[in-house]
DNA sequence: CCAAATTGGATACCTCTACTATCTATGTTA
DNA sequence: TAACATAGATAGTAGAGGTATCCAATTTGG
């Protein structure tokens, strides 16, 4: 198909899948002449995967990029593609230095016996989340994050759960990411009705 | 203290707290003379909390502003003001109508028998998950959520036990923002970790 | 088979967000 | 009293995420 298709079939204007083209978040279409191209379902594909991306869970263009590189150049190796996908992925912004709550959550972790890499960006996020949640005067240390955790293990089962059975490694790299990023307003989402439910039947105590 | 001291003291530019007080952010000082005003503690922890929920959360100016005016005028009953404030924040970029996947979130809610507002955004923002995931060849049903559901409600369990104790509502309903919204990325950040753990753990097969 | 429409690629432009800089009239301080 | 700080107003900036226009080449409908 050529580009006026794709954008029929997508929704996304020419001149924004230009622009992802120029970006390189879409891979160029196969050349048939000078000023022509082709385009097939692969790139349909990418671009409703890229409007996931940004639309649904709201991450940038270049964020987006970074994750689709690192899904092509996938080595087969799933656990690796995805602790590195999600890297791609800043949860809170970077904290100027280290942190003294980095200490906090390596306390966690090891109380948990969780293996997680040293460097996981995720632990940057939990250390900023504990020293901003101090600095408004409402301290909060790991062990309210215990419980917490708990609940994040069984979640992490479910997630692992969905991806049984899946043999092609390109796919499973490929539902790894989609169960696991777009999943996360839905998680959030789900907290809040949870929140409002059990909120309510405190209020109307009994 | 004056505009210099509480730039110093919250890490703020000067310039930027003029910003936010233009933005309707942060109330204006008290005037002392005509260009001279006071600020107070108050204004301090409330350009924190401003900080907070911009840095950490990653909130846009406009959001923060929402939400601070719902904590502002908050009635005394936190039921109302936490779902007020929540449904300020967009988790998802709204559906253009009313998405097909809108009975299947009513299904799930009925199922869980949760008590939710008709119109709170959380609806929404699920329906558009599901509706992204099965334009991309993962079709998932409201089945799918029901066990990330379960796992919701305990969470609340935790997130509203936090709150026990605390008899100020203005501190009541600033503690529940704070642990409902800061603690999003760190939730995040939780899960990713336990995937990583479990994926360690199922990939050196044992 | 030729005029009208489409295409790929390049470049310029636009809107919004979150600041940042500058200016002026007034205050404060050493 | 001279240097510096301040409030408030206005203008400017950088980056993100597109959008619009132009051009030469290429299809395609009549």
């Amino acid at each position: 198909m050529r580009i006026s298709e794709l954008s029929r079939r997508s929704g996304v204007s020419v001149t924004t899948i230009k622009y992802y083209l120029r970006e390189g978040l879409l891979p160029a279409g196969r050349q048939t002449a000078a000023t022509q191209a082709e385009y097939d379902e692969q790139h349909l594909r990418r671009l409703r995967l890229i409007r996931a991306l940004t639309g649904v869970r709201g991450l940038s263009v270049s964020t987006t990029r970074d994750l689709l590189d690192v899904l092509d150049q996938h080595t087969g190796d799933t656990h690796l593609t995805l602790g590195l996908a999600l890297g791609a992925i800043r949860l809170a912004e970077e904290p100027a230095g280290q942190a003294p709550e980095a200490a906090e959550v390596d306390a966690l972790v090891k109380e948990l016996g969780w293996d997680v890499h040293e460097s996981a960006p995720a632990r940057a996020a939990l250390a900023e989340t504990l020293a901003s949640l101090r600095s408004l005067g409402v301290p909060r240390d790991w062990r309210t994050l215990l419980p917490y955790a708990r609940l994040a293990e069984r979640t992490a089962v479910l997630d692992l759960d969905q991806l049984d059975g899946i043999e092609d490694p390109l796919e499973l790299a490929e539902h790894a990411l989609l169960l696991t990023v777009l999943l996360e307003p839905a998680l959030l989402a789900l907290r809040r009705m949870a929140q409002e439910n059990e909120s309510a039947r405190r209020h109307t105590d009994h």
